[in-house]
DNA sequence: GCCAACGTTGGC
DNA sequence: GCCAACGTTGGC
């Protein structure tokens, strides 16, 4: 079983939004090492933080777990869209996603500022000076801090 | 394969 | 809105 964090800004998807859909693909990630993370690495039944990026405040609003194994991420074949993929064929995609659902949002969200003076999350990879990625592995133990600060 | 230029992310 | 940090692109 493996934890972790995934970043979403909520004007795009809010964890609101997955409680009113239930589940939901997790499609638009363009970074190869945060779409390794989905494709080879998550495995049905981990559970993840859901954080909300670019909002006010910034912070970990609640968890989820992973549905499924990854699948070929719908909107790189979309012209229309954003995230199209001129690249990417049916036979060859070039960017995966998984199902995501099972969300319960946290009594009150950790804000980063909190994150940041929570010793037990001092190693935190989004923590990280620098650090964009939009999915990154936590420890368990980084899990359930997160979760115990979120009221859960 | 190097690296400059450009684009994006995301906290502040 | 700013801008540091990082990723990607493409000329050579």
């Amino acid at each position: 079983m493996a934890y972790w964090l995934m970043k979403s800004e909520p004007g795009n998807y809010s964890i609101d939004d997955l409680l009113r859909d239930k589940s939901t693909d997790w499609t638009g990630v363009r970074n190869h090492q945060a779409k390794n993370f989905m494709a080879k690495d998550m495995k049905p039944k981990d559970f993840a933080i859901f954080y909300h990026s670019n909002a006010e405040p910034s912070a970990a609003v609640g968890v989820m777990e992973i549905l499924g194994i990854a699948k070929p991420d719908r909107t790189q074949f979309d012209a229309k869209s954003q995230y199209f993929e001129p690249k990417a064929t049916r036979d060859k995609p070039v960017w995966f996603c998984v199902d995501v659902g099972r969300a319960r949002k946290f009594k009150s969200p950790v804000s980063i500022a909190a994150m940041r003076e929570t010793s037990q999350l001092r190693g935190l990879e989004m923590l990280k000076r620098g650090s964009r990625l939009s999915i990154t592995p936590l420890s368990a133990k980084e899990f359930e801090t997160l979760c115990q600060l979120g009221g859960l």
